[in-house]
RNA sequence: GGAGAGAUGGCAGAGCGGUUUAAUGCGGCGGUCUUGAAAACCGUUGAGGGUUACACCUCCGGGGGUUCGAAUCCCUCUCUCUCCGCCA
């Protein structure tokens, strides 16, 4: 949610940037929204002088009742009637206003930071930078439905037994890969400073609000209707809203928190091709980053973040790229998205892995996250957060490009947490 | 699932129809004192809206009602805690 006094301070560059983002409607949006503000504030001037006057003569019959003027005392009474009707008229309209703002303004994506390209698709997306080599594959080699199958270390048959499809049950090795991945991950990210969390993985509405999630993409939750929960669809979404309706001082920050959870997607309408396999699950494994900054602060803590999982991918030895997304294809929420992608080379192509977002104070503008600056004033900080990193389709470029005759070679760094080299 | 209790400012905790513009304590901040610190003492310290700045308005879990006036009375919803039951 976009802060109102930016967009009064701001209306030109908002709507550019909503047009970048590909928004219809931009320019009529946001004037929509500034005079909903103004017809708010109007009748909420009327209304606050309307009470004031209320209270006022109240106060006024208190004491004469006090001093025993008990005719004066109902004279008074009488000019009440038709203040409180009018306070009744005046805050009906304030909040139809104010209703009618929100419902508005929480349609509004954000807007791009300038560095975002123009472009509609994810074919307008930006190469950042491309590292390693795509490997060679022996003539032998197969795709990782395949490989699972062969080792017997994922069954997708089973999980739809279980669950469904898109529910793989692991075995074996391959669920103690996933655990090593997990804890090397995990680890990773403590090294680098980042605070454990374990949040809960189903959230009330709230939640979903205050990273948004809801209104509007309540689909794409598992949700349970008897306790008014979801799902979580990544760690992001209690992580963050730990900071809900927080004022945080100076010495808390930065914040940075990773966590390990699950994350659940329903993915409705998303099936078609290039879904096989690791590569769209409904149920998935993914250790998230998450950040609060100081807004002069967060593109310098984005920077690092890309970095930090930079360095996973290198040192399991996959070949990836960096893209710096372009305003059609980014996500509502986000200011400035990179995506990592590594190549799966028996497919023959890029898998989406991790995706670092800043999000600027549009989260924390739901969140109501706040800091206290030296001169005691709150004001929004930025929010920030990234995979580091999702498993399956990690796995899947594993599994594919270490390959051979002999089997499937696990990086040197997750030996000591798998406790084997070779599936 | 059953029974009971409760929800007040960062925390603890009074208030139960009219100077509550929410007492008091702790914590935080500033000061006095001190070589420095602690202690003590003095002052200060919630959020939001609104204003150039004041004024002013709203907020005592959410919503509704009674009243000239509600933290206080009534209705309703939500949540939390305790005990019992079940259970990892």
């Amino acid at each position: 949610m976009l802060p109102i006094p930016y967009l009064r301070d701001n209306r030109e560059a908002v709507i550019k940037g909503l047009r970048k983002k590909h928004f219809a409607n931009a320019a009529e949006a946001v004037e929509g929204v500034l005079s909903l503000d103004q017809r708010r504030r109007d009748a909420q001037t009327q209304l606050d002088n309307t009470l004031a006057q209320s209270n006022n003569l109240a106060r006024e019959i208190g004491a004469l009742m006090k001093a025993g003027k008990k005719e004066e005392a109902e004279a008074a009474k009488d000019q009440t009637a038709s203040l409180k009707t009018q306070a009744k008229e005046l805050d009906e309209a304030m909040r139809n206003a104010e209703e009618e703002l929100q419902r508005l303004l929480v349609t509004l994506p954000n807007v791009p930071h300038s560095s975002v390209p123009e472009g509609r698709t994810a074919g307008d997306n930006e190469v950042v930078l491309q590292h390693g080599d795509i490997p060679q594959l022996y003539a032998g080699a197969v795709p990782h439905w395949d490989l699972i199958k062969k080792y017997d270390i994922i069954d997708f048959e089973l999980g739809v037994k279980i669950a469904g499809s898109g529910f793989p049950v692991y075995k074996g090795k391959g669920a103690r890969l996933q655990r090593a991945m997990i804890n090397f991950f995990l680890d990773e990210a403590l090294n680098a400073g980042y605070t454990e969390i374990q949040p809960p993985v189903l959230v009330n509405e709230a939640s979903g609000f205050g990273t948004g999630q809801l209104p509007d993409k309540e689909g794409q939750m598992y949700f349970a209707p008897e306790d008014g929960l979801y799902l979580i669809p990544t760690a992001e979404v209690p992580i963050t809203n730990l900071y809900r309706d927080v004022i945080l001082e100076p010495k808390d920050l930065p914040v940075k928190n990773v966590g390990y959870t699950p994350c659940f997607r329903r993915e409705a309408g998303a099936w078609g091709a290039h879904v096989r396999g690791l590569n769209r699950l409904h149920q998935f494994d993914k250790v998230e980053i998450v950040r609060v900054e100081l807004p002069e602060n967060s593109y310098a803590a984005l920077e690092e973040m890309s970095g930090h999982v930079q360095g996973l991918l290198q040192k399991l030895g996959l070949p990836y790229r960096v893209l710096r997304l372009c305003g059609g294809d980014m996500g509502f929420a986000s200011a400035l998205t990179y995506d990592m992608e590594v190549y799966s080379a028996a497919q023959g192509r890029w898998l989406e892995v991790s995706s670092v977002s800043n999000f600027e104070f549009f989260q924390a503008s739901r969140l109501k996250l706040r800091y206290r600056d030296e001169n005691k004033k709150t004001s929004l900080l930025h929010t920030l957060n990234g995979s580091a990193l999702a498993l399956p389709r990690i796995l899947a470029a594993l599994l594919e490009n270490n390959q051979s005759e002999n089997g499937i070679t696990i990086p040197e760094v997750l030996r000591p947490y798998t406790g084997f080299d070779q599936i």
